[in-house]
DNA sequence: TATAAAAAAAGAGCCAACTCTAATTTTTTG
DNA sequence: CAAAAAATTAGAGTTGGCTCTTTTTTTATA
């Protein structure tokens, strides 16, 4: 017992901004970001626009709480990826990219991400910024649990250091996952053989003799 | 003979579009970007807001204008320093990126950079991106002609793909340029360390025995 | 030099994010 | 249940990028 009791104030607060992240959520899927007034949602909400502003300050801060949740809601998905994950390294990590992929894609759609990803840039130390900054560490923690993996199976060099590697494969993902949002036309082939090619190089040097790929395409010259 | 004449139409075109860029770049040098109103790079320009209108669809479009200004301006330094780069690749690469950096600084000013930065998202498919892409694609020409050298010289496996690891090391160096130009906070030694791990680890597969770096860091447990 | 073509300038106006202030309503508290 | 506190709401206003139309000026041509 002595669960905190929560007062009309806070639970009307807590319905609020549910309904108002619902309406957003609705309607950026439907019509865009950019397209989408905050009147609108405010009107899907059935609350004043003046209130929308009240919870959070900025169009994109609404956009932060989305893709919190979205984070928050997909972790498990992500974690049980990663404690189990293909034998192949290079595979491993193509196929967790492919997963990060979908997730982003099935709850925001490409112009949302886009937004997120110019954060950085346009509105340094915002909240949209710091929650990319943290959505990196998660991803690199993902990482290093399946590198670990990996050591223990013989397929990495014991003295390797997972932190860096870890840090580099999520620096590549980011970077390809980049591309994938700013650019229309991009097969998904296409991207998965980009990033194949620099996740082989990067495990080149970090595997043992025995375990290490062919390479094909990574040796052959162009 | 037989050189292009030139109307005097066309003369006042590009002396209007010098004077329109230079005052831009003075103002955003001066005052940021997002606080320069275009009224105020007419009235330095000394013509009619709506003649800026005329020459560049865009704010951004200026600011495509000056980039490629500067691109075109700093080739030759960052050709000569491929051309004869440091003996060591890890120390060769961090070197191109800081000439990179310092380049970059040197002209436009970091709040100009991350427009640029954020214009794939935000503004996909217009000219800032192309531009961004060609830049990109050029920084990788930079990056083959200083492996082949490496090749030449016995620091680089014969059969490596050069392609392959041109592309990969541009994008690690644009997603660090990335890192600098969006966090105010970052020492720049910070992200050197950051830039020779990723490096360290990407040169180490592809390297020959004996000129593999001894890695201190990267096979060091963390 | 007169006429046609092209470009620049003036100026009004749209749009949507965001701000501010002054009610009005709701919730808490004594 | 009344007074105090807190939150919602209405509504007017600001800003700056961008558009559009019309007038004026400049340049090219016959």
């Amino acid at each position: 017992m002595a669960s905190k009791v929560i007062g009309l104030r806070e639970r009307n607060r807590q319905h609020r901004v549910g309904l108002i992240l619902g309406a957003a959520s609705r309607l950026f899927a439907q019509g865009g970001y950019d397209s989408t007034r905050i009147e609108e949602i405010a009107e899907v909400a059935e609350v004043a626009p003046a209130t929308v502003y009240n919870y959070f300050t900025n169009k994109a801060n609404i956009l932060t709480a989305l893709a919190a949740r979205h984070v928050y809601s997909s972790w498990a998905e992500r974690s049980a990826y990663v404690q189990n994950p293909p034998s192949d390294p290079v595979e491993a990590v193509q196929g967790f990219e492919r997963l990060l992929a979908d997730q982003a894609m099935r709850t925001l759609g490409r112009e949302c991400w886009r937004v997120i990803m110019a954060a950085p840039y346009l509105q340094p130390g915002s909240r949209l910024h710091r929650a990319g900054i943290i959505f990196g560490w998660l991803i690199e923690r993902h990482y290093r649990r399946m590198l670990r993996t990996f050591q223990e199976r013989g397929q990495l060099d014991a003295d390797v250091d997972i932190r860096a590697l870890a840090e580099l494969i999520t620096a590549i993902g980011t970077y390809h996952f980049g591309r994938r949002v700013s650019d229309e036309n991009m097969t998904l082939d296409t991207l998965k053989q980009d990033i194949e090619r620099h996740v082989l190089i990067t495990f080149l040097g970090v595997m043992p003799r025995q375990a290490r790929p062919d390479a094909p395409g990574v040796l052959a010259r162009h």
